[in-house]
DNA sequence: CGAGCAGTTGAACAACCTCAAAAACGGTGG
DNA sequence: CCACCGTTTTTGAGGTTGTTCAACTGCTCG
């Protein structure tokens, strides 16, 4: 589908340094599982299909997708290394998982991943949490999409890639941008021209700086001002806490 | 806040009447708490609150809510007797739940929940799979909002009113809408008079007919036509097992 | 009865979409 | 290395859907 093979470094989401050393984590259950290599553009699984393995990516961005009635796309999550995709009670896909980049992930059968749970019952809360999590994004995600302004919208998105980086922490982080126009659009329910508009005056505005090909350099406080979370007078400082990622989609 | 009582009659949501009998369900552990009844408007508890309970919906109608900058109000779902609230990792309720109608629920402290979970494994299925139910339920509504049209989504919404009423299998079933136009409009992402103008738009083309106070016949199929899931030259018979309920909000 | 709120309706407006075309990439092959 | 081609992105002009603002109706309940 493309033959561009972009560049792009995230880190993965729930592995904190000194945990993965000591406790086991949830990707341990597939650490000794091959990895498979998915083209950029291509599908990992299609919404209906069987839904017999789970994934776990490892390297690259995906994007979970649905169809609905006239064609129209939506894409409801992208994932990165760390997330997994495909857990479900259900006994198809409820979506399609494409690859943005080339991606590497690692295959299990639903059924052993089960039985490692089993095996394993101090992953249990771990897997928990990582639904909740995900509920959680999902939740913040239905309010972007009802009652966010367009500008908004791409503001938080950027800031949700920007938390992904390797330098998430510094105020002026420099992030990849894998995805095209249509997939941002799909994703924030825009259009192409209204996400290119908007990327156009946060540019001019000294918000975002071109750093390279897919790349931008983020002001993340100002982004912030502008992404519509709080009242527009509050300088964003309040007392809960928003450590958590709140971005992959890891249920099918 | 209302001194409104409204009627209203809703089916539990997991709880099928056979399976109720036989194997203990997730509503169980529950059983033997007393009984709290909220007056319509009132709160269970907001966001940003300590979470340190859980809570079942036994009768009436909760609505889920965040607030984001400016005042700005999502609805992120509503509840139905069958359901749980407060489902979480967080320390933090991550939104507000408020009565719709005279609501009764049971309380439970988060500690004993998990105790009681962990007294009887073989719920945790089924915990499991309301959680999955409930992904797939905000990833059909962030569909809704980042890609349908206002009909579509008073329609998408209507029917999912529809499954939850007492005749949900019956094609023209009566069916009571307990919350304001503003609840609808907020879980919609319009605005109350956009929702307004729709109503009367169905009403008018005779899809839905007005029945008592709040209630409604709907004309189930011809609604599903205008829902939009589907493309408009499909008459909406496909091979997916759409049987599930996709409703309620768990996690907080 | 009348105050207050939910709901409806109308007219003007704005944000975003649609359609169209040009520009900039990114890769390919001479 | 450069010319070419398909794709992605940007830019522009005009249209539409849904919003905003405002007035009005009709309940419900003191």
């Amino acid at each position: 589908m493309f033959a561009t093979e972009r560049e792009y470094q995230f880190r993965p989401s729930n592995v904190t340094p000194f945990a993965a050393a000591t406790t086991p984590t949830l990707a341990s259950v597939f650490r000794n599982q091959p990895t498979e290599v998915v083209q950029a553009g291509g599908a990992l699984f299609w919404e209906g299909d069987p839904a017999k393995h789970l994934f776990e990516v490892v390297d690259g961005v995906l994007r979970i997708f649905r169809i609905i009635g006239d064609g129209r796309r939506v894409i409801t999550g992208f994932l990165f290394p760390g997330d997994l995709v495909g857990i479900s009670m259900k006994d198809r896909y409820l979506y399609g998982a494409e690859a943005v980049t080339v991606t590497k992930v690692r295959r299990f059968a639903r059924s052993s991943f089960q039985e490692k749970m089993n095996q394993h019952p101090e992953l249990r809360p771990k897997l928990f949490a990582r639904l909740c999590d995900e509920m959680a994004a999902a939740q913040d995600q239905m309010a972007l999409l009802a009652r966010k302004t367009a500008e908004e919208r791409l503001c938080s998105f950027l800031l949700l890639l920007a938390r992904r980086t390797e330098d998430a922490s510094k105020s002026t982080p420099t992030v990849e941008l894998p995805m095209t126009r249509q997939d941002i659009a799909d994703y924030l329910g825009l259009t192409v021209e209204t996400v290119s508009r908007n990327v156009t005056k946060l540019t001019a505005r000294g918000m975002i700086v071109p750093k390279g090909r897919h790349g931008y350099q983020f002001k993340t406080e100002r982004l912030a001002l502008l992404a519509g979370d709080e009242d527009a007078d509050n300088n964003g400082c309040d007392d809960r806490d928003i450590g958590c990622q709140r971005f992959g989609r890891t249920l099918a």
